[in-house]
DNA sequence: ATGAAAGCGCTAACAT
DNA sequence: ATGTTAGCGCTTTCAT
């Protein structure tokens, strides 16, 4: 048997049957359900109302209450692209626990990067009251807002619009490339190339930027012949192989795990092991990838969950805007075993 | 600038408001707002609603509407882990499209697979008026619905509960496994290894019963030898790799796409290629990886996009319940160079 | 210490 | 063809 009962009866019982269960008026009942503070109500009266609600099964009515206080708890999450990789899961799973954390709720909605479904999911929103919007990217890019989501408080999470005043949350790709570069000078090595992809975007300018703030740090003269372009994917990685040998370097700061990923291929294709001939460091701790490559891959972690948590922190006032802008979230080495 | 104004004042225009300025009742306005079928309004005041709701910029209170008629448009999804892999944010991607398309939104909630978090968020969906529920799994398995369930409509994804009478929508796991091993078949494989997860689930069952079927029809005798049992990961491809090519197949039909990228491995480390030496068929069509092996590998897609949307089709009566139980979702091919 | 009543924005009879 | 009115379930001010 699997049968639907649509239009099965909810949760009839309210706050009227309460108050008459329990002999008192609905504001008695309202005041003991929701334990107000100022509230002076008899103990007798109190606990009968509690009871009656738990005889009864009583359900609150989240809807009413907001109706009826003109403020809801609930917040709209607006993605571009929930599928594709587990970057945006991670970001809606952040969101969603710091949420909760606060008694609000997520109401998500995907627009696969379509400007009409843009504006639709956030015209839903707007209609169902939500405190404020999440806007954000499955990757770290500058976007354009579409002009609706000034309506109510946003901030934007893994991506900026400059100029449109809104707060940001993005990873701190600079940093990152700086640590990354760190853990292999840490490991010895004084010769390290640096594969960056071909796409220009945050990730591009901050890990190169911190890639040569860390050689500089350690006294070692940025070399642009070590820097070399491919594709941000396996194939992008694996291409660069020959390359990356020519160069004699003894170690590889990749852009992403994919590109390390499609190196290892290479690099094994040459007769030589990692980390013992070359040491490769990745970027992304990309999930079913990074700790499963032979030997798992040392990267860099984006910190997705955090940038969702740290997003609705920032809507809901409880981090404050005032800090850098954006607002930076750090990205944290994992170390394994190819350094 | 970065500043939210917490506490902003949303659309404080009501129908109210639009009344005052057509000149109507609100029930007017109500009637040409909502397009109601049997209404008779004259073209004027029809006219006169409109320009003054685009003039204010009304904005209808889905709230309000969903209180006074005691029905609501939200679908509840609950998962038990949105970011582990990319396979969660498929379903809710499905589930949410799907949902859209019929004027419903998602509420999402994450449980880490715990049933306090469950219960929790079940609650709160209750008390959010949810349409209905999705209570989704990250992997195909049974599980035991939590009780407070059963107080609205709900359909299981992904996963299944015998004997909970509760409409459930599955892949069809025999048929991906027959299918995979056809698509060797077809290539004019006979002597094809299959490396099965160690891990007991419909999936283990399932798929193995498939590569049987397909064999059967094929006229080529199951032969207990050539299944290898493998930890559904890279690593325990890798590791199966000394068995396989002593078994002397010239096809492997994998579990799965991690186990698939572990074997490419050990594949290569012995000198041999694929598909020339030995031919791979993978399952899942991971998003990251599966495409970019090298070569890129044929396999078998998990349809959890269909599934989400399957599940809220199921949910809203869309699609019946009376198919079979659970309802069994096709898991196509997708060829692409590994076999 | 408790209750009555107005009102949140909207819908749906029922009048007119 | 359009208006009146009584809720929906809850909060909140103001009485008592």
């Amino acid at each position: 048997m699997t049968t639907l009962g649509h239009g099965k009866n909810n949760s009839p019982v309210t706050m009227r049957d309460l108050a008459k269960a329990a002999g008192v008026s609905v504001a008695t009942v309202s005041h003991v359900v929701n334990d107000k503070p100022g509230a002076r109500i008899g103990d007798d009266a109190r606990r009968r109302v509690k009871e009656a609600a738990i005889q009864l099964g009583y359900r609150p009515n989240a809807l009413a209450k907001t109706l009826s206080q003109g403020t809801s708890r609930f917040i709209g999450l607006v993605a571009d692209a929930i599928a594709t990789t587990p970057f945006a899961g991670q970001i809606i799973h952040g969101a969603q626990d710091e949420a909760w954390k606060h008694g609000y709720v997520l109401l998500v909605a995907n627009t696969d990067d379509n400007r009409a479904a843009e504006d639709e999911a956030i015209n839903m929103m707007l209609e169902h009251q939500v405190h404020g919007i999440l806007y954000s990217s499955w990757y770290h890019r500058e976007i354009t807002v579409p002009k609706a989501i000034h309506q109510t408080d946003t901030v934007l999470v893994n991506c900026f619009a400059d100029g449109s005043g809104l707060p940001a949350v993005v990873p701190d790709e600079e940093q990152g490339g700086r640590t990354a570069t760190e853990e292999l000078l840490a490991a010895g090595h004084r010769r390290i190339a640096f594969i960056n992809t071909t796409t220009p975007s945050p990730a591009q300018k901050g890990r190169l930027a911190g890639y040569r703030s860390a050689l500089e740090v350690a006294g070692i003269a940025f070399d642009e012949t070590l820097v070399f372009p491919a594709e941000p994917e396996q194939e992008g990685g694996y291409a660069t192989t020959p390359k990356i040998i020519d160069s004699k370097v003894t170690a590889v700061f990749c852009h992403n795990d994919r590109v390390a990923m499609g190196l290892y291929d290479g690099i094994r294709e040459h007769g030589l092991r990692i980390p013992d001939d070359i040491a490769v460091m990745g970027f992304d701790n990309q999930d079913v990838i990074a700790a499963h490559l032979r030997p798992p891959l040392s990267t860099v972690a984006l910190p997705h969950y955090e940038l969702g948590a740290a997003g609705v922190r920032l809507l809901l006032g409880i981090d404050d805007t005032s800090g850098t802008h954006p607002n930076r979230i750090i990205c944290p080495p994992v170390k394994r075993h190819s350094i």
